[in-house]
DNA sequence: CTTAGTGCAAAACCTTTGCAACTCT
DNA sequence: AGAGTTGCAAAGGTTTTGCACTAAG
């Protein structure tokens, strides 16, 4: 369960935040479509195709109050444009990118390995690690396939 | 030696570029400035200060040149502007960065451990890996002793 | 009711592009 | 000489902001 909405309510009273329709069909956009790293546009169009109106600059400033509160992660995929996606609280196990530097697709790979090496770093360089984001670059199945580069 | 000069010639040779002397100026930046993350802003001022005139249309399409060519690396911190630095080429040993969330500041990290995890990507998601970059969010040294948050 | 949130349009940024002038090779 | 490069200003795209209006608690 990746989203607990009882929970969610209760961390907006703490910081009296208004739990607005609006920032309930952004989220509900993201649990709608998992797998999908988001961008505002990308946001606003799903909304607006399914009948929900709701301005630009109200999915930008949703974003970022989520992002705040850890309910969403902002993230880069150096196409110029900031792209989220659902944190997963129970963050025992993260997930890499692998983004294909051919057709721009975005796979994701589970793992846990960087645990050791956050303590590796966290242990060498005095930095108390709080979160990280891998991002491969490389080929996916199907370009390799396609065209040997 | 991060750069060698004469085989760079060659690269641009090969490619019909032009080893014109902005182009040169801009590298020399991030020759002068080990170990910071330039942005193209930041090259622009580092060269007015030297009286190096330079064109901030000419910068940025420097800092594309010279990634495409691998000899930067574009990255992104999340401030809303692309960040370059050198690209070493005996990439045997690679670093990760150190973001404080309290400060800014990026510190790096060496570290060689992650290949081992691109073999295991490799293997099972039959993804042919070409680069990563990895970045750990945190608290600093210094941040830490200040407040403890 | 009171405070926070929304929508719109304008502004602010970073980055790219068209084009005439220029310069490496 | 000729192809590639520069600089400037304008355009493009994403994100932020001011402000009057609206709505959640």
């Amino acid at each position: 369960m990746p989203i607990n909405m009882s929970d969610l309510k209760q961390r907006f009273q703490e910081r009296q935040y208004k739990l607005t329709p609006q920032r309930q069909i952004v989220l509900q956009a993201f649990v709608d479509h998992p797998e999908k790293h988001l961008s505002a546009e990308d946001v606003h169009n799903i909304l607006r195709q399914q009948s929900s109106e709701i301005g630009l600059a109200t999915v930008y400033r949703t974003l970022e109050l989520l992002s705040d509160m850890d309910v969403l992660q902002k993230m880069d995929f150096g196409d110029g444009r900031s792209r989220y996606e659902i944190n997963e609280e129970n963050s025992e196990h993260h997930h890499h990118h692998l983004i294909c530097l051919s057709c721009g697709k975005v796979k994701e790979f589970e793992d846990d390995l960087l645990e050791t090496l956050e303590n590796v770093i966290a242990r060498k360089s005095n930095f108390k690690i709080v979160d990280h984001q891998v991002k491969f670059y490389g080929y996916c199945d199907e370009c390799q396939n396609k065209c040997a580069d």
